[in-house]
DNA sequence: ACCTGAACACCGTTCAAGT
DNA sequence: ACCTGAACACCGTTCAAGT
């Protein structure tokens, strides 16, 4: 870990605020929301978000990590309340809502379960797979999970549902999400 | 149907120029191909692609038209050789892997099961549409598919699962491809 | 009827000059 | 040490002028 030396007072300043004029434009306009727009909103040179946020990633991945960190806590919370089977299903489905609700948020979970060679994986990415790991696993101890499921699989998956419910209309696919996390968990083999 | 009245001579060498043009540039740089860069490619007038192209998706679908009837063709030639329950396996497989070998593919076939208000549905969308439907309708008489899943759900989970293979590195995820239609097929519960 | 390419607006990124 | 904003390269889109 680098240990950040505190920021000079006006550098704090703008990255705050950078992450405020971000978090506003991604709500917006989604992931590729204009990065100038957020200087200006800010009330910033253009340079200054580069010196702040080398990438667009980096600058989404700051403006979520608070969000991201609550869907790990999320998952602990489910996990002491519900049988791990149950906590596992209802936790991927408020992964999967909360990935289409907050705009720019699949692009980001995605690029944390992404293992490309190149890719830069975001900080917060250890956090939400811990927190899979946690639920994959208790539910295989319960017997109610496939053993031979990897908790990164798993989030892949939920990323790919995502996908899915997206390409329906309406309300942006969240109504479509727990129909879709049903049919990865039976299965589209008939019922028995 | 718009009978379409027979090109200028011109006209239609530079439509077919084009085509070949966004071909190569799609492939090469995915779906986000730079417009300016095919006109360039195809010798011709910016202003000349957004006559025969009004949008981007017009030129990818265009472009892209043979292989997506393929995948139509394709389903019926499974369909005829295979078990209902198997052909529809075998197709999504290869749906899939089509849909990630050939970069801008994906946006393509979502956008065909996009069902957004204000959304331009590509007009190759019907036959892979109808294509799913015969497999998804035969395997549900078989009784290998759950009777209540539709065929758009099915073609929405197969753009899923593309888009979680694609998380993985390596081959643009055409390895994992089989997996994942394992998984949805069989469901994450423990085999009995 | 169709084509051309300049013109415009917009965006990402860098960097010399400033404090 | 950090900020600013002009400068550059690039892209999408439109449209007046041309054939």
């Amino acid at each position: 870990m680098t240990r950040a030396r505190p920021m000079r007072a006006d550098a704090r300043r703008n990255y705050e605020r950078l992450l405020t004029a971000a978090a506003e434009a991604f709500a917006e306009h989604g992931e590729g929301a204009s990065l100038d727009d957020i200087a200006k909103r800010a009330g910033v040179g253009s340079g200054t978000l580069y010196r702040h946020f080398p990438t667009r990633q980096a600058l989404l991945e700051a403006a979520y990590v608070d969000r991201v960190e609550a869907f790990a806590v999320r998952a602990d919370e489910l996990g002491a309340r519900l049988p791990p089977g149950e906590a596992l299903v209802a936790w991927l489905n408020e992964l999967c809502v909360g990935t289409l609700q907050v705009r720019g948020m699949k692009a980001l979970l995605g690029s944390a379960v992404t293992d490309g060679a190149g890719r830069a994986v975001p900080a917060c990415a250890t956090s939400v797979k811990d927190a899979a790991a946690r639920l994959v696993e208790a539910a295989q101890r319960e017997g109610t999970l496939r053993a031979d499921v990897e908790p990164m699989e798993v989030l892949r998956l939920a990323h790919g549902l995502a996908s899915a419910a997206e390409l329906v209309g309406g309300d942006g696919g969240c109504g479509s999400i727990r129909r879709y996390v049903t049919l990865l968990t039976e299965g589209l083999r008939p019922a028995r």
